[in-house]
DNA sequence: CCTACCGATCGGTAGG
DNA sequence: CCTACCGATCGGTAGG
């Protein structure tokens, strides 16, 4: 029984499909970019390790050496996709020093965000939630330490939030994690084709971690930053 | 810039851990139970492409033929280990056909085993929800009906306990995804030697599912047939 | 159940 | 300094 002749087919079957993704990028736009658009579309049907070079190259109808002018490696392609969508979801909960609205406000803003850039970012978010395991050490470093510090920010907006008054929750460090993983484990079910459209798909699942925390707003309108968490 | 050494270097620095696992069981115990645990054990740490049969057999102490006796090949080892973690977290929301309790009851007790289940498996759960993309189609179809079904007997409950005024919550089927989610993520972040312990968590994790439906009840002991779930 | 291997394919690079 | 490949093959490892 071979694994390999499966996805390889597949993917042939599908290289029409994921050079479609690369032609959404105007026509002398970064050749870069055309192979970040075909290598996460296909990392994200296959996993790290089901990709070869040669997928991503047969997509792009192109030959190996011209990835590798683009890219010192594999893990490199890897890793720019992933840190991308890890920056655009865990940094939804940061603000800036001299925003002095309440915490239950910033927060609702913030879980609007991370859910925004979660729904966009659902495919490349896939790498970093359930790819981590076949990447370096030092880049799964790297993405601890951002999402610490997003634990650690949506954590001080809930117990501030709490303390005021406005939210009621148990464990703050628990329903962080639940929330995440609303977020998170998105990779499994959700399709953009789907019942909801995105932007009504955004607002039910944030009404969802609005819940969460006791928060009894409902989430109004786009966030203003959203769209510049939203995937070029 | 080789990326194979690396892994298996750890791996074999992991080896007494792995064989760890499997000395658990007892001496004459089935030796395919002995290959299952090891075997758990490094898909979790590695993912299913990045363990190699090598590196089961090198936690064993033995050679590929002995584990070529008692499994066809890899994926049967893999899709033994993913069926049984998938069965328990999957079967929580069944309830005999004489039970006449009332929906926001059952739903609870539900819940709270499958939360229960998702923590005793939370190894074997990863492999479920995480490593899909590298399995046969036809496991991952078998996988997608077991989940269907899942689904549908946690959607109906909650929609009859809504109805009878026992819970609140607006969008079912998305609520049932993001419940899901918080079990099924689990892998990323959870381990048994935490803050809590593991039926502490179960506690609180599902008093956060609890609330994601609008129940008020807290769970309260273990239910019934939780213990049936936990692995063997 | 182990020693000894196989067909193929992996990521990555050579010279042109 | 950059773009865009080719035919052939490197050292190693995969599942079996």
């Amino acid at each position: 029984m071979r694994k390999a002749p499966t996805p390889v087919r597949t993917a042939r079957r599908n290289v029409a499909g994921a050079a479609a993704a690369a032609m959404h990028l105007p026509n002398g736009a970064d050749k870069r970019e055309r192979i970040l658009a075909v290598a996460e579309d296909l990392f994200f049907k296959y996993g790290f390790l089901g990709t070869t070079l040669d997928m991503i190259c047969a997509a792009l109808r192109t030959t190996k050496p011209f990835a590798y002018y683009y890219f010192k490696n594999k893990q490199e392609i890897f890793e720019t996709i992933t840190w991308r969508a890890s920056v655009a979801c865990m940094t939804a909960m940061k603000f800036p020093a001299d925003d002095r609205r309440a915490a239950h406000v910033k927060l609702a803003e913030g879980l609007h965000r991370f859910m925004a850039a979660c729904v966009a970012n659902f495919r490349s978010g896939a790498l970093a939630y359930r790819d981590t395991v076949s990447l370096r050490p030092q880049f799964q470093a790297k993405l601890r330490r951002l999402a610490r510090n997003f634990y650690a920010d949506l954590c001080t907006l809930m117990e501030e939030g709490r303390a005021n008054g406005k939210l009621t929750f148990e464990d703050t460090k628990l329903t962080a994690r639940a929330i995440v993983s609303v977020g998170a484990f998105m990779y499994a079910w959700y399709t953009p084709e789907g019942r909801l459209p995105p932007d009504a798909m955004v607002r039910e699942l944030t009404s969802i971690l609005f819940k969460m925390v006791g928060l009894r707003a409902k989430p109004m309108r786009d966030p203003v930053s959203a769209g510049k968490l939203r995937k070029a």
